[in-house]
DNA sequence: AACCGCCTCAACCGCGGCATC
DNA sequence: CGATGCCGCGGTTGAGGCGGT
């Protein structure tokens, strides 16, 4: 193992990326499209390393990203997911085709461990006493949301990554007068066009900031949130068994598949685990595709 | 207004897996 | 079959933003 650190090397530049490392990069993926990450620095003449653009790419520039705010039901999914396959970040994000592996870890890391914790400490004295009458309220609460979610569908404030990019550049004609406009602008159109052809765009604007967390307590709508998902199973039993069997099933190889057995056992840190139920099964039914998880959130706002 | 502490998240680091020679 | 190199993943870090005092 003694190879060298690839960032070692004199020359290579570290921290963040510019607007214009970003067009260069963009512009060298748009024309021969991701991988061989080796030769990109050299062919770009960018002066990062192979590892740090392909980073830059995965985690920010790649198109069909969403930023920002998650929906209640990518909150489930990752709680559920992670309960389920533990820290494999790259397979929970398979199921979040959206969200790159980089976004589920730190939204993980600074918001759900938190709020399951918080969620632990409230429900304890609840589940001590009355298994019934949480169930039913979990139920409840699950009942609530799925209908909220259908009629007051929350908006998401997600920018794209071509959004992104285009503020960037923005941005960076305005901060950078010396830049040659009408070049930038061209590319920037290219650019722009290249990634829209690609399909995603978002919804439209732009929450600076996600909420901030309250006192100790679990407000209402954490909990809400929490326990939609975090009882599903319980509110399966109650839940009409047609929607189980609408969900166009399945999932993607990742989970399924390869390594889930022993290593990849839960995490032990932080959360009860769920039972598991339908939605295991569906998770690690093989033949299901992202595409198809995309599918029944749209349909099923169970989620 | 200034300072301080906390929070967030983009980016880095180190390691393991896999392919190629 | 071992050495080497590349890629991808998970853990960690630190700069910048924000709120509280």
């Amino acid at each position: 193992m003694g190879r060298p650190p690839c960032c070692d090397k004199v020359g290579i530049k570290k921290g963040p990326w510019t607007p214009e490392e970003d067009i260069i990069l963009v512009s060298y993926i748009q024309e021969h499209g991701p991988g061989n990450w080796r030769s990109v620095p050299t062919n770009t003449g960018l002066l990062r390393c192979s590892k740090s653009c392909r980073l830059r790419w995965t985690n920010y520039l790649r198109p069909g990203i969403k930023r920002g705010n998650f929906t209640p039901h990518e909150e489930g999914m990752i709680i559920h997911l992670q309960a389920l396959l533990g820290n494999k970040w790259a397979a929970i994000a398979s199921y979040l085709p959206q969200r790159t592996d980089n976004d589920i870890k730190n939204y993980w890391n600074t918001h759900l461990k938190k709020k399951l914790k918080k969620f632990q400490t409230a429900l304890e004295p609840h589940m001590g006493t009355e298994s019934t009458s949480t169930t039913q309220f979990v139920s409840k609460s699950f009942n609530e949301r799925r209908s909220s979610d259908i009629i007051n569908p929350s908006p998401s404030a997600y920018a794209s990554s071509t959004e992104n990019i285009s503020r960037l550049l923005e941005g960076w004609m305005r901060s950078s007068p010396k830049t040659n406009s009408s070049t930038t602008h061209q590319l920037k159109d290219k650019i722009l066009d290249q990634q829209n052809s690609m399909g995603q765009v978002q919804a439209r604007g732009h929450q600076p900031k996600a909420e901030q967390e309250g006192g100790d307590l679990v407000s209402h709508e954490e909990f809400d949130s929490i326990l939609s998902f975090e009882n599903l199973n319980n509110a399966a039993c109650t839940w009409d068994k047609s929607t189980c069997d609408s969900m166009p099933g399945k999932a993607s190889q990742a989970a399924a598949n390869d390594e889930t057995p022993e290593k990849n056992k839960p995490t032990s840190d932080n959360t009860t685990t769920p039972p598991l139920s339908f939605l295991e099964k569906w998770l690690l039914d093989e033949s299901a595709s992202a595409g198809q998880v995309e599918e029944m959130m749209e349909l099923s706002p169970m989620f």
